[in-house]
DNA sequence: CGAGATTCATGTGAAGTATACCTTTAGGCTTAA
DNA sequence: AAGCCTAAAGGTATACTTCACATGAATCTCGTA
């Protein structure tokens, strides 16, 4: 036995690995250029050059769906218009935040405090008033004089959640700035969401838009390809396996992120099976394996009490299933109260139950939606939208989270 | 037979509560002059 | 007298509960043909 791990890991070391460089795969990579989206570029770039003379650039708003390179090209124009500010001693702060971080920025408190942080200064993560963290924002941002470009990436998911009035809350404050000034950039999935905005928020925030249409399956099989050439080496990729991944994607609103995903995923299992090429079955795998591994990542890191409406959801479906029936509230909460029993848990209300079943249907592991039943009342009509294969797994999971 | 009233089971908004955490303040103790 | 520590007081955000009202199609009611 020990001799055996003794010579796999030799032989890991001296095997040949299909990939050059991993990390070119990765998300968080940024390459240097980016193909088919030199308009969106330009315009961005047109729009917050004014900083580097000090003046005031309009507040910017981006739409675009996963995947279409939003985040990308900010950030990579914002680490250019960074170096420049900083050959030309220009004083210029890029701040990036992402709002659908759980228990870092999905509320006004915790946004502000994000960015109260991001100056160095210390904010406990509950307990002060939120004005009062407001203030320490404004003292940290005018004790000098610089211009600040913030980025609000996922900024619908907040303004979901917690309303609308940070924002006007954010755009005001450069009226009572005496050194500096902020710019806005809001980046959203939704394209419909500006539209339920308060008018005033609104205007403030999309002084200018842009928006990031989908790649279409021949731009998503350029990126892969530049992608490819730095990651895999040399023909370690089946014929056809890029012109397949790109078709996937193409079919899920052209999101490129997911397709470079899929064929670092295709990789590994290749490599892991100790093959030469990456074929399409890999890729196949790949699919599922996202999937799968996507979900079990968010049912872990949810709260207990998720886990218990989820797994109560689970059992349901189960026999809902059998019988031909769709899951009710009701039916659903006692189910839940009995688990909660079982595992010595505190029930919570049907209406806590209730908000939390429209969450995980935020996440999009159960779709759940309100019918009226006539005489038969009203409720929510509750599917899982977790593919079959993987919910055995997941049950598994939670059993085991939660020690039934 | 059909228009309007009724009903059911829960959705949903608003206000209240418990908890965990923060700052400020006041009192008590120690220290140094 | 000044400095430091501690505990109590007073305040906040968040997750949750309580209360009360809103929903809207199936079903019922009752007047009419």
């Amino acid at each position: 036995m020990k001799d055996n791990i003794k010579t796999f890991f030799e032989d890991f070391i001296n095997k040949k690995s299909l990939f050059k460089d991993k990390k070119t795969l990765q998300s968080v990579f940024m390459p240097k250029e980016i193909i088919h989206r030199d308009e969106q570029i330009n315009k961005i770039a047109q729009i917050i050059a004014p900083v580097l003379r000090n003046e005031k650039p309009s507040n910017l708003f981006i739409y675009g769906k996963t995947g279409t390179g939003k985040t990308l090209s900010v950030k990579y124009l914002l680490n250019n218009i960074n170096e420049i500010a900083k050959s030309k001693n220009i004083s210029l702060k890029s701040i990036y935040i992402n709002c659908k971080l759980k228990k870092v920025a999905d509320t006004e408190y915790r946004l502000v405090a994000e960015l109260v942080r991001f100056f160095g200064k210390a904010v406990p993560p509950t307990g002060l008033p939120t004005d009062e963290v407001y203030n320490k924002f404004f003292s940290a941002l005018d004790e000098k004089k610089q211009n600040i470009l913030l980025v609000l990436d996922e900024l619908d998911q907040l303004i979901k959640k917690t309303g609308d009035e940070f924002i006007y809350n954010l755009t005001r404050i450069n009226s009572d700035l005496k050194n500096s000034q902020l710019t806005l950039i809001g980046i959203s999935n939704n394209l419909m969401f500006a539209d339920n905005l308060d008018p005033r928020v609104k205007s403030s925030l999309s002084e200018e838009e842009i928006i990031f249409p989908p790649y279409n399956a021949l731009q998503i099989q350029n990126i892969l390809k530049e992608r490819a050439k730095l990651s895999f080496r040399k023909g370690v990729l089946d014929e056809g396996v890029i012109s397949k991944c790109a078709a996937y994607a193409a079919r899920e609103h052209g999101d490129a992120r997911r397709a470079l995903e899929l064929l670092r995923v295709a990789g590994e299992i290749a490599e892991r099976n100790n093959m030469e090429k990456i074929t399409i079955t890999e890729l196949d795998e790949a699919e599922k394996k996202i999937e799968r591994d996507k979900m079990i990542d968010i049912i872990t890191t949810q709260p207990n009490q998720f886990q218990v409406v989820l797994y109560s959801i689970l059992l349901n479906d189960e026999s809902s299933k059998k019988r031909n029936y769709s899951i009710s509230t009701g039916g659903l909460y006692s189910v839940y109260k009995e688990l909660c029993s079982n595992i010595n848990l505190r029930p919570l209300t049907q209406r806590r139950v209730s908000d939390i079943i429209s969450e995980l249907d935020m996440f999009g592991l159960i779709n759940a939606s309100v019918k009226n039943k006539g005489h038969y009342g009203r409720t929510r009509e509750i599917t899982v939208s977790i593919p079959e294969p993987v919910i055995p797994k997941i049950k598994n999971i939670l059993k085991e989270d939660l020690g039934l």
